[in-house]
DNA sequence: AACATTTGACCTCT
DNA sequence: AGAGGTCAAATGTT
């Protein structure tokens, strides 16, 4: 048993390595010919990798980032009990995070035509927290990835509604997903066609996400009505602001198979794992829209105060709700809940499954 | 049964 | 000491 688990960990320790040095090829060679944001990233997951190796080796890290640490606990070579591990492994869960990018949206949720929604990200978020914040209406609610324990993911984010604007989310992200998230195409589509992913994660969010709105694209009915979303993002420890709006671009069935090589993405979009699926059905182009690509940054959009009209139909939205589709825990909202419900009892209400649920 | 949410307790940081 | 963040047992949902 104890064998077992310690050949585990070896060999856990033996990929973490490998995957170290993949991803130091792959920067040397970018390092050539690519952009800064891509080296960045390569550097940070570099850096995650070796951590965690380290980590498994029960070396400290430090806040700093520092390669050597007074606590390091190698040098001597003695063994660490279990016990301890555990403690440390608890203390540096809440040293990393600080030391993680952080940054936050602000979601305005349109009410005009009575239909608000949260924007989904894409991701699948498990809720593992609430929390009065003094001085605050609303409480705070703590997300964090669903693949946390199996794929190691520290991505967590945090919801609260606005005092001023209950109609305003605040979203804060923490961590970069290091996932891959495949449980959303997984369930929903199960597809034979596979990309290796890592430095191909784009191109296979892609191709999951277009499989998605083909689909719904051919299953939609002409809209019913409108909704609006609004995005704003505050910085806070985070390089650039394309790396916090990730393109997004749809394209129709139509022109899909001739323009699969033609899609306009920044790197950035691409590097970061950031896809399409990073943005909610909301930003689906009916099948009646006049252009066949639709192609903007959220970054413009907040930028130009442009504010998306999205047509879709009502079953289109329950469909979304109810399908698996919607893997993440991300919520869209119910049209009737939305007319009827006038006040809000939870930092964010349509996370909760009863709302779901009709 | 497996997975998600709720919530009180606990931990860390300031 | 108090606030914010996380854990984990209990509970709910699918």
């Amino acid at each position: 048993m104890e064998e077992t688990t310690t050949n585990r960990k070896h060999v856990n320790l033996i990929n973490e390595l490998i995957q170290g040095k993949e991803l130091a090829k792959q920067l040397s060679d970018h390092l050539v010919s690519s952009s800064h944001d891509t080296n960045e990233f390569l550097i940070e997951k570099i850096l995650s990798t070796y951590e965690k190796a380290l980590t498994m080796v029960n070396w400290r890290p430090t806040n700093s980032g520092n390669m050597m640490d007074s606590n390091c606990s190698l040098a001597n070579g003695s063994p660490i009990s279990e016990v301890v591990d555990h403690e440390f492994e608890h203390k540096a869960v809440f040293k990393k995070r600080k030391t993680m990018p952080r940054w936050t949206e602000q979601v305005k949720l349109c009410s005009r035509t009575g239909l608000e929604r949260s924007f989904d990200d894409g991701y699948s978020w498990r809720k593992y927290g609430q929390k009065d914040i003094l001085g605050a209406k609303f409480p705070r609610g703590y997300y964090r990835c669903t693949h946390r324990n199996v794929q190691g993911c520290l991505a967590t984010k945090q919801v609260q509604r606005s005092d001023e604007d209950p109609t305003t989310i605040e979203v804060t992200y923490r961590g970069r997903h290091t996932c891959k998230q495949v449980k959303h195409s997984n369930k929903a589509f199960p597809s034979n066609k596979r990309i290796p992913l890592e430095e191909n994660q784009f191109h296979y969010d892609h191709y999951e996400k277009n499989q998605m709105l083909q689909e719904k694209m051919q299953q939609t009915p002409q809209g019913i009505f409108t909704f609006e979303t609004e995005h704003k993002v505050k910085t806070e420890e985070f390089e650039t602001k394309e790396d916090i709006f990730p393109w997004f671009c749809f394209t129709s069935p139509s022109i899909e198979s001739e323009n699969e090589n033609n899609i306009m993405l920044p790197e950035t979009m691409i590097e970061n794992h950031y896809s399409v699926e990073s943005f909610s059905p909301a930003f689906i182009s009916p099948p009646t829209s006049e252009s066949n690509l639709f192609c903007l940054s959220a970054y413009q959009l907040s930028n130009t105060g442009l504010c998306q009209n999205v047509q879709i139909s009502e079953s289109d939205i329950t469909e979304i709700v109810s399908a698996p589709t919607s893997v993440t825990n991300s919520p869209i909202l119910d049209l009737d809940i939305l007319l009827h419900k006038g006040d809000f009892d939870t930092d964010f209400p349509f996370n909760t499954p009863e709302y779901f649920s009709s």
